[in-house]
DNA sequence: TATCTTACTGACTTGTTAGTCATTAAAGTA
DNA sequence: TACTTTAATGACTAACAAGTCAGTAAGATA
């Protein structure tokens, strides 16, 4: 149509650095939405603009490419959680509210948030890869919430309450927002509001965990 | 070997009746286990001790088979939870913790427990079917916590808590074991006795319900 | 402008699996 | 016991997707 543009436009660019990470991206995104088995490598390519060639220029097999996509960028973010904490000087009920928000604003909001849903759709086919993901992510993220609970109870503004599952307990909640956000609200059913449904989560668990008597905050915006 | 055998045992057996709930029962396993793509008809047909030939006797396809799987048995569980929970006379905190303990006993530590995840890693893949399972399942679920908390409510036994999120935010730690049994759990990684976890649970929430001055329930059994 | 290197392409091969169907034999009937 | 019905088989095919590689052109170099 435009033989002009053919000369000023190149059919494609060579672009070395940045195509591990756009493919790397296009594949999380796919094998949150389909899963790993159900997502094809032309698919993934396409996304990421180049052929399927071009991936296996980056990455070995499929299964380099999910293993790449999971370790990517998670570890860090937790280690900056740690020194975040560490240098925190508030009240620990208004750390707890940080970790929670924060956590949400970092990855559980963001395409982040789906590796878990992932990895734990494909934990029964890629045990190890489970294994590496529960030590390296799921026990240091847990550690954030032990932090909190024992920096409370320590100064006596939390009541002692054990620590072998209170801190899942408390996680609960967020990690279910994450992977609700990767399932049925995908599905046309988005009825959660993410920062209400946490703030409500927060609330409920700063009353739980309140040494003494129990300020009633949550009562103030119940609702019907 | 022993050519007597052959004239005694059958080689196969006529069991048109119990097929279909086999072959449900085996697709149900190996679909957790793998995932839906990741499952093949070779593997459910032997898991249920009959080849792949038979199983399309009695499904039309794979993904017929799947929505079948999905279907069958919960709903029927659901309606019988609200009849036993409308019946009930004991304190709304009771019946908070038979709720969570039989949905359990019934549902979460059992193979239907699976459910869930296997719904939620395909729910991309199957839209329909997932807008499904969210209004006849989960919407019929968090309903029979919606009621245990406002019978609690109306008794002047909780508070007057946002009934928006708080029913979700009960069941989340819940749905969380659940789906931790069939993935991480399944991988080595048996950190959770189950009855422990949802104990502490209760008693956090229940905690955190209950009107007026806190006890300190929780506290009784603080370890470390 | 001519030449060289290499990022990128896409048609091809190869292995795998959903779905079919002609054949077999279990079990009921006369 | 001979005959009929049909549940069950398993080898087959058609289609699809992972992985390959000879060829192409972007863009760097001289």
């Amino acid at each position: 149509m435009c033989p002009l543009a053919k000369l000023i436009e190149p059919r494609w660019e060579r672009r070395k650095d940045a195509r591990p990470s756009e493919l790397a991206a296009a594949a999380l995104e796919l094998f949150i939405e389909k899963g790993f088995s159900a997502t094809r490598l032309d698919d993934v390519a396409k996304r990421a603009g180049v052929s399927k060639g071009t991936l296996y220029l980056y990455f070995d097999s499929k299964e380099a490419l999910f293993k790449s996509v999971i370790q990517e960028g998670i570890v860090s973010r937790i280690a900056e959680g740690e020194a975040y904490m560490r240098a925190y000087e508030g009240t620990s009920a208004d750390l707890m509210r940080d970790l929670i928000n924060t956590w949400w604003d970092q990855i559980g909001g963001t395409k982040l948030g789906g590796i878990t849903k992932l990895m734990m759709s494909e934990s029964g086919n890629f045990p190890e890869l489970a294994a590496f993901y529960h030590d390296e992510v799921i026990t240091r993220a847990m550690g954030l919430f032990v932090y909190v609970i024992e920096r409370g109870i320590k100064a006596g503004e939390f009541r002692a309450v054990p620590m072998d599952y209170v801190p899942r307990i408390c996680a609960a909640p967020v990690v279910m927002l994450m992977l609700w956000r990767h399932s049925f609200d995908v599905c046309g059913a988005k009825d959660i509001d993410p920062k209400a449904y946490l703030q409500t989560h927060t609330d409920m668990l700063i009353h739980s965990l309140r040494a003494g008597t129990a300020e009633n905050t949550l009562g103030n915006q119940a609702s019907k």
